[in-house]
DNA sequence: TTGTAAGCGTTATCAG
DNA sequence: CTGATAACGCTTACAA
């Protein structure tokens, strides 16, 4: 592999001023230049990465941590899929590639080495975080190293760590609004685990919104989850075996809506004729089940795009503060909610 | 950060004896061992990859290639994920690391530096590349400059080059054997590019196995896709408007599959017993889909952990010779086939 | 069992 | 405009 000795050598000249060329220094007579460039393209040079970072003290490399263990990764889940996309083109845009970390055992730093110390190791410029647990004493110790850190869906604060999530309240609400507008007044959720910020956060949505309305909501009307599938399948039926059932419910994403949704269809109850449902994320998937899925969109790619716009900034400005951005959210109207013909039927 | 003048000062020896103790080396008296483990954890010291990889020549860093552009990127589709996991964890039981490459435009090095420049510039230990054209140009640039690469789902050959893909032509066979099986006789397929090798090798299996099963195949029954769900819903829109369209159809995936049940049952056509499907893939969602999908299931993360595995196996022994592997494939029996009661109704 | 020193491929600071 | 040369943090002969 041709080194900057090798290109010196064959372009007759010392290799501070190839360095200089290749850098874009101006004070370098031109016909230098041209012959320089010219063997390095022969010999298709690429500046080592590590020479270059010993010297800098840059690597151009930010980290993604993101569990990719066993049970349900998140590297599964499609959003967080999207969010990698927008943070690959953020990132590549300035130069920067991405490292994957692998958490492999959430919590368990037993045999892998921990993620500040491969941070440290290969010495990347910023970590993007997504799905940790914040209270995870290994992500603490990131968080509190000074490297800078930007969360996704995570509210983690540090004095250069920001974090960008897209505004899950107002998702809730939205979502819980439509459905009350299309004639509904028992709306049960499925929410997602308290113990993540869009878990709980879509959750006050709800029960912000259902207060507002001043919708009821019974006891049961609040079935967790965990944002997959399964859950989702559970909860629809705990939800359907209820002596008053909702008629409309809104999942905190859109795989526990497909859950919920064959759990209903197993039962016999057509959606949305016998039942609404609204989701969350507006997975790629999504207009193509059968019913196609309402649901509340989030701008993943964008978010991805949010991350490595702070974290880059963080990482050029030592002095910049972190971020701490909520994108907006949509709805999107598809066939899963429909409206409620005869609203409280059956009820007093 | 430490490094390892500082752990040698705080521990009372030299560098090289830090350096022996940090790698292991036996010739070292256990008290200062000790000693200097002692200080190393204390100041959570980590080495650096970049001063390490100059003198060892060696990164222990992989690199993947895959498109992440725009349409249609194959980080989007879920085989390229799961595929991502089995890899991570392969790579990662061995020490090693991912970076992952961007190809934003494929087949457009205008701006981005090229694939082979990044990996010399990162100087990874080899590469794995997925969803690429094989005959672009970088990519076989790429392939021909002696790094060991392995490509999946691509017959990608070189010196240090190799591939890891499914049995296709086997799955396609399989699909149609199953759907004959079940009484079907009139079989189209909605198969996916020609110029990728699943697309040729999945349709290579359903014409091998309709003509060993003396299957008429008549005009019209090869719809054309490109694995996404648009094209197989416009392919079976296509299959139905036939004069005599076809009672079973096999999917060359999971997402075309889906496409293709939509544009069914937005005939009004029930699924499975108005028309039987096949997918191939075996996605997360499969299962739950209304119907659920009968599909032929490749292991996905198994061969991201044999395209790990085998890429290693270069990366350790140069002599190593280049892998060929092919994974077994299996059909997963679910909804959205069920047996043809008339066989042939309708026809003569 | 341990220390000294060369060298890996760059960039940057000096002189010239 | 250009060339020496000192770092950068590590591993690895070679000595002791």
């Amino acid at each position: 592999m041709a080194t900057i000795k090798e290109l010196a050598k064959q372009s007759g000249v010392s290799v501070a001023t190839v360095s200089r060329v290749l850098n874009g220094y101006p004070d370098v007579r031109e016909t230098t230049r041209k012959r320089v460039l010219a063997v390095a393209r022969e010999l298709d040079y690429a500046p080592s990465a590590a020479a270059q970072s010993m010297v800098t003290k840059r690597t151009q490399v930010i980290g993604v941590l993101l569990d990719t263990g066993a049970g349900h990764p998140d590297i599964h889940h499609p959003f967080f899929q999207e969010v990698l996309v927008g943070l690959k083109h953020g990132v590549g845009e300035r130069g920067f590639d991405l490292l994957l970390f692998a958490t492999d055992h959430p919590g368990n730093a037993f045999d892998s080495p921990s993620v500040l110390r491969r941070a440290k190791h290969h010495r990347v410029d910023g970590v993007v975080l997504m799905g940790v647990d914040p209270a995870d004493g290994e992500v603490q110790r990131l968080v509190r190293s000074g490297i800078p850190c930007v969360a996704v869906d995570l509210d983690l604060v540090g004095p250069r760590t920001g974090w960008v999530m897209s505004d899950n309240v107002e998702g809730g609400r939205l979502a819980v609004r439509y459905l009350h507008g299309l004639g509904h007044r028992r709306i049960a959720t499925i929410h997602g685990p308290v113990a993540t910020r869009p878990g709980v956060d879509r959750l006050v949505g709800y029960r912000l919104e259902t207060q507002d309305l001043g919708l009821a909501t019974p006891e049961g009307f609040e079935q967790a989850g965990d944002f997959y599938p399964e859950t989702g399948y559970a909860a629809m039926n705990a939800l359907l075996e209820l002596e008053e059932p909702p008629t409309a419910v809104f999942a905190a994403s859109d795989l526990m809506a497909i859950g919920a949704i064959r759990a209903a269809q197993e039962r016999g109850l057509r959606v949305p004729d016998a039942i609404s449902l609204v989701g969350f994320d507006d997975i790629q998937l999504a207009p193509l089940m059968h019913p196609s899925l309402t649901t509340v969109r989030q701008d993943k790619s964008g978010l991805g795009f949010a991350a490595a716009d702070a974290l880059i900034r963080m990482v050029d400005h030592p002095g910049a503060s972190a971020p701490a951005h909520a994108l907006p959210v949509s709805l999107v109207e598809r066939e899963s909610a429909a409206p409620r013909l005869d609203p409280d039927a059956g009820r007093g």
